[in-house]
DNA sequence: TAATAGTGACTGAACGGTCAGTCATTATTT
DNA sequence: AAATAATGACTGACCGTTCAGTCACTATTA
């Protein structure tokens, strides 16, 4: 006895991708329910029977452009490639998908604020600490297997979790940066000079270890 | 016949610093002038006789908030130390100034989203981009010296801006990272961990240039 | 000294607008 | 007819901003 269907989750992801568009433009504050009910071609109280608040549509959007992001980058490395080689690939491959499109960079900063300005929101869920951790186990393994297979020095494996956090905090700051001031430097040059300066110190096998300047 | 006189710059920047506490706690849009004249103690009416505007009240704000960091950052760095302990110093001093405090991290945060969401509010005036500028230059200031005085590799002058960039945007990226995710990594650690990796490619002399991995 | 006039700092009520969220009603299906 | 989907006018709260009026203080006058 049920009359009109919809799919209810294909319906959710509309809407969600709709106002993924508006979020990236304004930021999540500045976009009104409104706003996204007229881009999604649907009426303002039609969001509510998909959504409990506004808050429940932003972490949906977020989540959606995390899952995309993921899928994106994880099909682009080709696996068979040495470890230095492969953890230059995998870092072109993010900046193709995640910092190449502007709409993900200034996602990501509201993301950003909004952690930094309400926490307890973002913290409970995980969408974000996921991106975060399938990238970071990536960078994680491609070092471990350099070490396995003679390329990168031993120290590299002790060190693989923060190198990782290092190079994902640069990766999300240069993108940032590169947003703000635009044609100023580019953005791929700017990326390999990081790997550049990094990828020497893990396969000079000779290197003393913990030389400090 | 002259009434009660106020200092009217001291009293702007009272009301600014007041502003400036609630904007790194809540952000730009989610602080109101309400909360700003009440914290400042003072009323609604009177915010408008120091500032045109919510938008110029933000922009004094992070003004004298971008004066104070620029101005503690520099008289914290000993000028007669060798250039590559030199260069560690004023990073160290640049996490301790700003990275080290959330408020700080938090306000260049709601910068960015400012800049990606409305740039041309803040593309006309210079205010971060002078921050940055100062910053960068003291990094091109110790790299060329380095190179001058032969413990920095040639190249390294010609490179000296890419890798002040590289890094001013590395420091904002881990900065905001070490905020979202908290006692998750030590952040001077990994501030070293960058440094680690990037001076002695500056200072071993006899690298070829250009050996790209 | 005491009264008063003059002044700018300051106030808080009020305004036009926008917002997230609600709900009585209508449309569409079985 | 019954059930569900969808609507959009509506609400109350809050926003940035304005402004007529008040108040504390000082210089002048008597």
């Amino acid at each position: 006895m049920s009359p009109r269907v919809v799919d209810k989750n294909q319906r959710k992801k509309e809407i969600a991708l709709a106002a993924l568009d508006l979020f990236a433009q304004n930021g999540f504050e500045a976009t009104s329910i409104s706003q996204v009910a007229k881009s999604a071609g649907i009426s303002k109280g039609s969001i509510y029977l998909y959504f409990r608040s506004k808050e429940d549509l932003i972490f949906h959007a977020v989540g959606t452009w995390a899952d995309q992001i993921m899928e994106q980058t994880g099909s682009e490395v080709p696996a068979d490639l040495p470890p230095p080689q492969r953890l230059r690939a995998l870092v072109h491959a993010m900046v193709d998908v995640f910092l190449a499109d502007e709409r993900s960079v200034r996602i990501a900063a509201a993301i950003f604020q909004l952690f930094l300005t309400s926490p307890l929101l973002l913290s409970q869920r995980d969408l974000t600490r996921e991106v975060f951790r399938g990238a970071r186990e990536s960078i994680v393994d491609i070092l471990r297997d350099g070490v396995s297979q003679g390329v990168f020095r031993p120290e590299t494996a002790r060190e693989a979790e923060s190198i990782a956090i290092n190079l994902l905090a640069y990766l999300d700051g240069i993108g940032l940066h590169y947003y703000m001031s635009r044609s100023y430097f580019d953005l791929m040059s700017q990326v390999d000079l990081y790997l550049d300066h990094l990828l020497p110190n893990l396969t000079d096998l000779n290197r003393r270890p913990g030389a400090h300047i």
